[in-house]
DNA sequence: TTGAAAGCGTTACCAT
DNA sequence: ATGGTAACGCTTTCAA
């Protein structure tokens, strides 16, 4: 590769005058420029932009590390990070990469030490696992810019965008409550997730709300230990797990006679594979038991050939929009306050949940 | 940020032992590493990867570019790379970084001189839009390492790994035949792509093979001369365009009375939306119109709420697979002989296509 | 075992 | 308007 020096060679000019050619400054003669452009063409240059980097202290990126890129979900995450970084200024425009970490902590700080080693001005962090959770306090102990979105650690000083998970929940089970449901279960997600207890927590709350009796018995986490035999997997897709354990826990509750008027499920992915287990027995949703989900796993649904369900959307997109703006405004201003964005889930109304059939059938007696 | 002067100064030796530490070079004595490590931690200092790959003229970086990393089949293309690059080799563990251009030449272009800048050792650049044809045309000539999956650019010496959409249009079409159909439609994709002619023209094969005459208004072709307007949209996703548009192609047969025994789509996508047409007048899939797609993409069909299409898949996961391996071996090999690999797609049987209603009665009739 | 110095490809300051 | 030179943070060669 030709180097700038190559071409102050060929154009007769001292790489200086080049190097003011390249950046647009004032201060070069139009016969030393066209020499310049000559030369350029000539030896089909192209600046080096690590070289430029290392000099400005400045590469104009942001990383974004990403736990599962194939999840049929974050297209919104990705619509949302790309139209903030377009939207936030016509002339600062970054360029976005993405790394998948592939929920393996090992890769995900390799990547992390990657990007913050001289090679992004900041990072996004998306995803909430449990286990790395040193490893980003660690990371923000160092200082490096950077926002966390849907991973909500606690006492540090970081700019974070979280959904308000506790919310959701409780208002997925109102949900479930207002339609006339009482024996409502709560099959959970990965415990590796913060947002798992948090989902569990608003579920109980929202119980509590309504003085609907708490019965452990009906709060279900599913077994994800085998997870790292799942991912060796040729054909591994995160959500054929979730879906799995949704179907497997379902089965138990018909097995046990325990199927309960209604359940909220921590993911859709996990309410796609019970629904198939109730059809399989001839159970109906949702006439015989309403199903709410979370994260509006429409894409999803498709492959698991489910009908549409009723669950609590996440703004997604809303998160990776706010979150890059507040990196990029934030890199400009080093001194801004860390911040803390919340944003709300959204519920939407599907064919998964109706009125209970006590409630139903106690209107039509009022009306005999 | 501390650099290895720093520690070099902290630690009491020279910055050569430091860098020879750090690269687990022989001929550190054990009190200079008791020295560094020491200074290393106090000072929380980390190697800055660029000035490194800038001396070291190499990054173990390879650069993904797509045109649009929110499609719905996507993940087969991303998973293969990954793995691809995982087993090529123990000890070459190559950083992979995703960019999306959107179907945006700008954005491609910049996201290509990005990476070229010293930024990756290589390449993958995923998708065959026409219209950035020139622009991959020099890439070629600037000779930077390169990977083409699914642009089967012509004349020049490049790697690619292409996908027989000839042969599986071909194999699209003879399945409808085999069914007995004869007035077999084709409702092709977006014409900026250069694999909706392919699809035409292994059709067209088909038909004259089995001596099926070609009706030339059984060939229609979309108009997507307002995809821009539709990606400013909010809430724009690739793939209701295509749903449109098959949606509106198969409204407008019904119109004219022209519905045709079987229809070949040149994407999943338009069959999704051209059975909603179906549906909506009361057309039966397959048992009045056998409908073909290609692509696989089921996810999408969640999105849609379809039932699953009979189709062609695309062997997206192998292709990355192959590709990223071919392309980190000419990596360590440079005058390794550029390859163009072809992979062949698959037929996937689902419940959209069926027999002929002629050939199914004639079957009666000799029964009678 | 250790260190000095040159060099990777830029930019920027200071002269001229 | 132009050029020399130091600097960015690292590796590597050569010499001690």
């Amino acid at each position: 590769m030709a180097t700038i020096h190559d071409v102050a060679h060929l154009a007769g000019v001292s790489k200086s005058l080049v190097s003011r050619y390249l950046n647009d400054q004032k201060g070069v003669s139009p016969e030393s420029t066209l020499k310049i452009i000559a030369a350029i063409k000539e030896l089909n240059y192209r600046p080096n932009g690590i070289a430029r980097s290392l000099v400005l202290q400045k590469t104009h990126t942001i990383g974004i590390v990403v736990d599962d890129l194939c999840a049929t979900f974050i297209f919104r995450l990705i619509e949302g990070l790309e139209r903030g970084a377009e939207d936030f200024d016509v002339d600062e425009k970054y360029n976005i990469i993405f790394c998948n970490s592939n929920g393996d902590v090992q890769r995900k700080q390799r990547h992390l030490n990657f990007l913050m080693n001289g090679r992004v001005d900041g990072i996004v962090l998306y995803g909430s696992l449990v286990y790395d959770d040193t490893m980003i306090q660690q990371l923000v102990h160092s200082n490096f810019p950077l926002m966390l979105i849907e991973n909500d650690i606690e006492g540090t000083d970081v700019n974070k965008v979280v959904i308000d998970n506790i919310g959701g929940a409780f208002m997925a089970t109102e949900h479930l409550i207002n339609l006339g449901h009482r024996r409502i279960a709560h099959i959970g997600g990965n415990m590796n997730l913060k947002i798992t207890l948090d989902r569990m927590n608003g579920y109980v709350r929202a119980l509590q709300r309504y003085n609907v009796p708490v019965d452990q018995s009906l709060i279900i986490f599913p077994d994800f230990s085998d997870v790292d035999e799942w991912k060796k997997r040729d054909e591994f897709m995160s959500q054929n797990l979730y879906f799995d354990r949704g179907y497997v826990e379902m089965k138990k509750l018909i097995e046990k006679n325990q199927v309960p008027e209604a359940i909220f499920f921590a993911t859709d992915l996990s309410a796609f594979g019970a629904i198939k287990a109730m059809n399989e027995v001839g159970l109906r949703v949702p006439e015989d038991v309403s199903v709410i989900g979370f994260d509006d796993e429409f894409r999803a649904a498709g492959s698991f050939n489910c009908k549409p369900v009723t669950t609590m959307m996440q703004p997604l997109k809303q998160a990776g929009y706010v979150g890059i703006q507040k990196l990029v405004y934030s890199l400009g201003h080093p001194h801004a306050a860390k911040e803390r964005i919340l944003l709300n889930t959204e519920l939407v109304v599907r064919e998964s949940t109706c009125a209970n059939k006590r409630l139903a059938s106690a209107e039509q007696d009022t009306r005999v």
